[in-house]
DNA sequence: TTTATATCAGAGTAAATTACTCAGATATTT
DNA sequence: AAATATCTGAGTAATTTACTCTGATATAAA
């Protein structure tokens, strides 16, 4: 996502192309932009001279989506996965932990959806 | 650590009561307080009427320390985690998404270290 | 129209991790 | 001596992770 946020104002970039350049095999590269264009970050261009561009510019997209899209909801406990609540441990009353769990997903969340592509490959504000 | 916490003016508490209260085997509670008195969070009595008891007040042992002793450092990624920064991939300096990674592990690691047990057992702090 | 270049899609897999169990030794109280 | 605990290392089934493989479909260029 990065290396298409700095083609941004070009065509589509290709899976190959991104694959070289971050060593990457290319299938598995191709298996995480579909995840991508499912989740509307990515759009493809099919065909030679086809590859993938951004969905909408770099500073409108955070880190979080990208994660999200990829990963699943972000949380260090999947009973405090934001979606998936019900199939965890039916203890969640008298839980005790449960509470510390909660608040550090809503941290890990707010870091990264405080970030976009557009502070990424901006360097003054990678070194913070 | 928060029925050990709960019970910090008392004796020793057993494995055998912890694992009844809260309904973990008593075999695999064995296994994790081996390593948290490894970490001196906890200290053993052996022997009849023995058991664990916190090594020191529940003020003074943060919820960070707690999961460091059970699950090594805490990190989003293996290639941030402190001590282990040597075995990951070759392309420190050249990756993007590092800073990153940083940035969550440390608000992961604040988030975790600012909250007591003394916190988790006086349920006016759970709750927010 | 053909050919090359891409994405699209689903299935498969080896290795590592997780969440445990098991067996037996050692220490301490009653 | 007997009962009650912790100590220790080894073992394991299920899941997850990080991929690969095969083949179909769409589009641009020759």
């Amino acid at each position: 996502m990065v290396v298409l946020a700095l083609n941004f104002r070009d065509g589509p970039t290709s899976i190959r192309e991104i694959a070289q350049r971050e060593k990457i095999s290319p299938q598995y590269l191709e298996q995480i932009f579909l995840d991508l264009r499912k989740a509307e970050l990515v759009s493809s261009v099919r065909g030679a001279r086809g590859g993938y561009k951004l969905a909408r510019s770099p500073s409108e997209i955070k880190i979080g989506d990208v994660v999200r899209a990829l990963e699943g909801p972000i949380a260090p406990m999947e009973c405090v996965a934001e979606g998936s609540e019900a199939s965890c441990c039916e203890r969640t009353q008298e839980c005790l932990t449960r509470g510390v769990w909660e608040k550090l997903r809503d941290r890990m969340n707010e870091v990264l959806d405080d970030i976009t592509l557009e502070d990424m490959i901006s360097s003054r504000n990678i070194n913070n």
